[in-house]
DNA sequence: GTCTATAATCAGATAGAC
DNA sequence: GTCTATCTGATTATAGAC
């Protein structure tokens, strides 16, 4: 009957996709542990159980496999600015997207890939749904940038393409781990003292 | 006669520290370019004019190598140390610090090695020449940061660790290399707009 | 698609002659 | 100490049976 057979490849079509979901997930918790050269295919094997030619199956190269856990976590993101309205002062929003940052960050979920390795280069930006993901993100970050610098809420001395890259920094700070590995502060503590740091500076306010 | 002797072992011991420095100075430029985990041992040979087994013979490992050259590192900042008064503010002194550090990445002289390669760390800590100069630079940076909170140049609701630990990051601050890429501004811009991100932060000034 | 077994390569380290 | 040649182990990737 064609229901039945519409039914099972569907049934097949959710196990490849939950197979592949916990190999990402795997990979992205090695990447955001060890980051990308001291992660090993075997090792991803091993962590979701299957053998390492299996994995081979499903993603063409270890580059692969890395680019799929950023385009995880690119998604994660978008889902997050979702969240956010733009109605809010834009200030608020920069301020919200780097905290969130900063918590998949220490939460160990954020993938940490070398930015000078060129053949993942090649890769992530052969990746259409990535590089869609990083521009979209980019251009609303770039606005909300640009918004408050004009609202004066942001310095207007600083080009809006160094506090991009400021804000994107704080994805792989390592402040944030030097500070957890201290065990001084809880994580939330954390997020908020570099927080501080990246938008009030080390200075003291004179207001 | 014994002044030859003397004179002979001391040019042999100063040909060996030549070629020492050479090494070391290669290592320097290709762990700053390419990082330790990207930088082979082939290639450090290769730049030198030597062999590797050659290599081997004054370094026991990748490891040493790597160290030698953070030895070489800690020693320039401690010369740089050396140059600044105890007169001076101590927020100018960490300010000028931190110039420097950013001055010499920028340069391509930072040497950047993996925080998590434990084997590295182990070679590190072992290395007592390291750990003295990091222990001392450390030092003066936190008796600087603590004075500066105690004139109220710098705020005092950071604690001096996380204070310590974002001035130190610096050193691997990627927003550098990328502005740097970009091309839009030189060396001596870039380093003035990262110090009043790290000092100033990004948002506006009241007063 | 999953497996075992293996190829192919590369990099750190060493042997042994000079 | 320096060299050539080699070893050893780890790692990415694949062949081929089921």
């Amino acid at each position: 009957m064609a229901t039945s057979v519409a039914t099972r490849i569907s049934f097949k079509a959710q196990m490849l996709q939950v197979r592949e979901d916990a190999i990402i997930h795997a990979v992205n918790r090695l990447l955001a542990e060890k980051g990308f050269d001291a992660m090993t295919v075997d090792e991803v094997a091993a962590t979701v159980g299957i053998a390492k030619a299996s994995l081979y199956k499903h993603f063409p190269s270890k580059e692969d496999l890395a680019a799929a856990a950023m385009v995880r976590v690119m998604r994660r993101a978008q889902d997050f600015f979702a969240s956010l309205s733009d109605q809010t002062p834009p200030q608020d929003n920069l301020r919200a997207v780097v905290r969130w940052t900063m918590q998949v960050e220490l939460a160990g979920d954020m993938p940490s890939l070398p930015s000078q390795n060129s053949s993942l280069r090649a890769t992530l930006m052969a990746n259409k749904e990535y590089m869609d993901g990083l521009f979209e993100v980019s251009d609303r970050l770039g606005a909300w940038i640009e918004a408050a610098q004009a609202n004066g809420s942001i310095s207007k001395v600083l080009p809006p393409i160094a506090v991009l890259y400021t804000l994107y920094a704080r994805a792989c700070d390592p402040v944030l781990e030097f500070l957890q590995m201290g065990g001084q502060h809880s994580d939330d503590e954390i997020v908020e003292l570099v927080l501080s740091t990246c938008f009030d500076g080390i200075n003291a306010r004179s207001g």
